[in-house]
DNA sequence: TCTACTTATTCAACGGATTGCGCAGCAATA
DNA sequence: TATTGCTGCGCAATCCGTTGAATAAGTAGA
């Protein structure tokens, strides 16, 4: 749980809607770890509650009205105790591990076909970050920077998932009698 | 979700006990992703009834009795179609993104305290993994060779967020005017 | 003109995961 | 003797996350 603690963060900086949020989401921290719009509504609301934040009621026309959301002097208490607290390193959630002990018992050509398709969806997603990145360290602004690290922890994370597919493949070839190309 | 063909995977070899799958989780799969042993039985409870898996009953003395689950076909069939599914890559979601992008915005010292600490236990995980594998790499067993695999997987990630600290570490003393040591 | 997208919020349902608790008895150790 | 630790199972509550859908009105494009 932190998805709270990442809309404060957000928060600091501006007033900002659900909508807002989610967007700016998708533009940071989110180009890693997205969160759905509902997921960030809910959370408002329950910060709401909380006291964390406040908003305003903005009604608009020709758009929708929207609640402007505010941080609240609780709600900065809450982020900096919060910051304070060391975290637990996060687990590697990946079905894909499953998959190799799985497979190796009924259908190792079938997994070694994924490992190639998981693959090329991380090479993608890398060179998606790598020019992402690339333009944000041309701009060099203050503000970016946090962006450029997230993106910088996303291209290592990629880099080190097709390190690892190497081995895997190697292995499976060295055991099984594979082909060597797919 | 993937904790049921994780459970599958391991029935496939032998009957197992709830208390034997937690624990077997803990030393392969589980050395990088664990699994409380709630969530173990709760899911054995779903499997057996979907008849994914059916059990034994073994009354024991100076035990407690215990179940010893067995993988159905239809478990197996399961298990089969789901490894042919292929899966998303699974998301990063590592709240001490969040905190670097909200601690220099209130305490980027505190922030550089717990990257440190992070990195002391990544590098302690991290020896751990390797001194595990270096002995799994000289038994050289087929059976090992998948828990050889989940461990490489561990250390590159923990190699790959280190070299990540580093970079972090050298953009927040470039900004910010930080003493060069902790 | 009809479709699709953007802005903006919310509800409902389900499933996964975590935390905390409880029961039960044996073995070893301090 | 008292405490801890291991084997073994389970319930309940809560939270987190995902999916899907509804409402509402403007605007841009085929």
């Amino acid at each position: 749980m932190s998805l709270r603690h990442a809309i404060l963060v957000l928060l600091q900086d501006q007033e900002a809607s659900g909508y807002d949020l989610a967007r700016e989401f998708a533009n940071s921290i989110g180009l890693v770890w997205n969160a759905t719009h509902q997921q960030i509504y809910l959370e408002l609301g329950k910060l709401n509650e909380q006291d964390m934040v406040k908003y305003r009621h903005i009604p608009q026309d020709g758009k929708p009205d929207k609640k402007l959301y505010r941080i609240t002097d609780a709600g900065r208490d809450e982020l900096i105790r919060w910051l304070r607290k060391p975290a637990a390193p996060p687990r590697i959630r990946d079905s894909f591990m499953v998959k190799i002990a799985g497979g190796a018992l009924s259908e190792p050509s079938a997994v070694l076909r994924e490992l190639e398709d998981q693959a090329d969806l991380r090479r993608e997603r890398l060179s998606t970050f790598e020019a992402l990145a690339k333009a944000l360290a041309e701009r060099n602004s203050e503000k970016d920077m946090y962006t450029y690290l997230t993106l910088r922890r996303g291209i290592l994370d990629q880099q080190a998932w097709l390190s690892w597919a190497d081995e895997v493949r190697a292995e499976l070839h060295k055991r099984e009698d594979l082909p060597t190309s797919a």
